[in-house]
DNA sequence: TATGAATGAGTCTTCATTCAT
DNA sequence: TATGAATGAAGACTCATTCAT
């Protein structure tokens, strides 16, 4: 039983760093299993396809980051709502707040960070190539609430719903630069202090 | 006589297509030709072989493009170490000129966006694969003497090498974003100016 | 199970058949499959690639030649320098013990001619193609070396060094004739006698 | 009309460099005829085919040997059937004259020495593969001839007809040495009168 | 659980040859 | 004479997948 797994687990490991190395579509299943010191059958066991082996190594960390910018997002809005931001409703306005979330997602990315280097720039094939697409429009339809909501309070006219999802676009893309560049977390951090007071300001130049 | 290029205007058009729906890894050159009207062999009569067909269609605009890029960086270093820019030296801080250079190269972009979004996404496997690397680069050059001689000015410490090349890649996945998302010209040039706006606000609040 | 081992049986029948009739570049793998009542992917599962099938029917039968050859001229040598040969220390002298290593060579080649006549004129395109003339350079050396000192022990000139090669090259040539012409056993051992008898004669003339 | 023939002869110049350089089947007729400075089909104008091609460098320099050596063998056939040579009717016995014969053959082969090491071992694929086997098949009957000749005047056994078609071979296969190794042709004349002599002396202790 | 064997469709590429102009 | 274009068949090889055992 407890053995059953060891296969597995190998076969996951040696996929891993095969996907890594030289991306889904040219990484082949005879060297992942020849690594793995197993034969292809075998892999057919323990996983439906080639794009179930990807799915098993990134499905249940992309998951956990849905949730976790998901369960923020709400938790934002609720805030605004019964009023406990009382300035000018600005999205970013209490960096330190917003800062809370932005270091709790770079330490989970950062603890996941293979399999996110995976999703980001290794998914071509798979069903995950678009996958940062879905974060961004999370993102995006909560951006654009905050704008509208700041214009009506302030009287002006609406952002381009383009413009909005590209700063939506942005706020993740902070954090993509930061996986791709393999820097370390201690850089990551200072970096992303400052790259959330620059989008804070460039946010705020806005209205 | 000259104007039996027919077939091979066929071939590019129909790879064009090919490798903007399925990528170049991806694309078949049995289907590129089978479209095209002509035989596998026809293809190698004028191309070298399948990555030279890929480059027939994109190296043009590209070179074009980090000559535009280029020949800015060097007219605007020229500006400030003649004085024409007394004030803060600070890049950007001449919205007005700058815009100019945008428009021009979103202008560019616009007239051949599909090899563009050839080079932005579909390249993989092709020595172009990381080309905006090398145009983030260039910029990366130009924003850190930049960033420098602000930071000397104003007796400040300097900025992190890596904000400094989050910045570039920042000023260049603008216009990235605009034609990934395949959005018209006017609202492209509506979604630049806040954009660009924005971004110098980011900038400046950094000093 | 073990005896699965039929296919690759196959294979390598079919190849040996197809390698004979046109020659390694000639023969295509497609045929050869076919031929062994298998698809190509089958052979891949087997062997690495063309060469490799040609490998494995030829190496082993080589490997074992050279090593007859260099065992016999070492010997020779160790009873040279003994004085076992008290004449004139001409190589094929004693044409009794002589004839033994040709009859025991003879033999060998006998066993696996398909094997060698694959080596001598099928194998252009592999990394056999001048196979021969490896064991022709080992007969050199040797020869060479009980030439000077045959010269020397008669205080005449040396020979010229190619026309030691071409004695050499006779050597070998012998059998190579045999072979190539897939004449009987007996008819060879026939003419064997008198082949070795005519060379003897030939290089005992030369001082 | 002079200058028709131009493109032909840069045709056959640029063939005969490909295929001593490649050998007849690797040789590409794209290659040859970019490196005459012509296209594709050009080369079908002069030519009827690849194999064609290669005929037009090799054909006549063979014939020509044909010639010059069945004409000696015509001579010395004469010369044994009229008496001139009343001794035991040895062929080489008159080495000297023997030497006539060998010198200008060698001669022949080094003024086309290109034409004949294409013939010798790069028409693998065309129809002069083995063409070395009419010529030794030529010599072979006339060796036939001699030896059964003196056999008869010596009242003994004939010799084995695979021994006198190797000797036959050996005869040829000194001049395919000479010019496989490309020795200068002092080297070679040096060598071939030794070579001679060694034959000789075999061909005599035969009987 | 895992193996070893086999499939078959697919990949890019090369080639001699042909032919209208 | 010679070009430029095109053919079509064949080349070696790779791959994800399947399945009896």
């Amino acid at each position: 039983m407890k053995e059953d797994r060891q296969t597995r687990e190998n076969l996951l490991k040696s996929a891993k760093k095969e996907f890594l190395e030289k991306g889904y579509n040219a990484s082949s299943l005879r060297s992942i299993c020849k690594n793995a010191g197993v034969t292809t059958g075998a892999l057919y066991f323990f996983f439906q396809d080639k794009e179930d082996l990807f799915s098993s190594i990134v499905a249940e960390p992309l998951q956990h980051l849905y949730e976790l910018i998901s369960k923020h997002y709400v938790e934002e809005v609720e805030k605004i709502e019964t009023g406990d931001t009382h300035d000018r409703g600005l999205l970013f306005i209490n960096e330190d707040m917003h800062m809370n979330l932005v270091m709790e997602i770079a330490d989970y990315l950062f603890q996941y960070k293979d399999e996110f280097n995976l999703l980001l720039s290794k998914a071509q094939g798979t069903r995950y190539e678009n996958c940062m697409d879905e974060i961004i429009e999370i993102t995006n339809a909560h951006s654009q609430k905050m704008a509208d909501q700041i214009c009506e309070n302030m009287g002006r006219e609406k952002i381009e719903p383009f413009t909005i999802h590209w700063i939506a676009h942005l706020q993740i893309d902070v954090f993509v630069q930061v996986l791709l560049h393999g820097i370390s977390k201690k850089e990551a951090e200072n970096h992303l202090k400052t790259a959330i007071s620059f989008l804070v300001r460039g946010w705020q130049g806005m209205f």
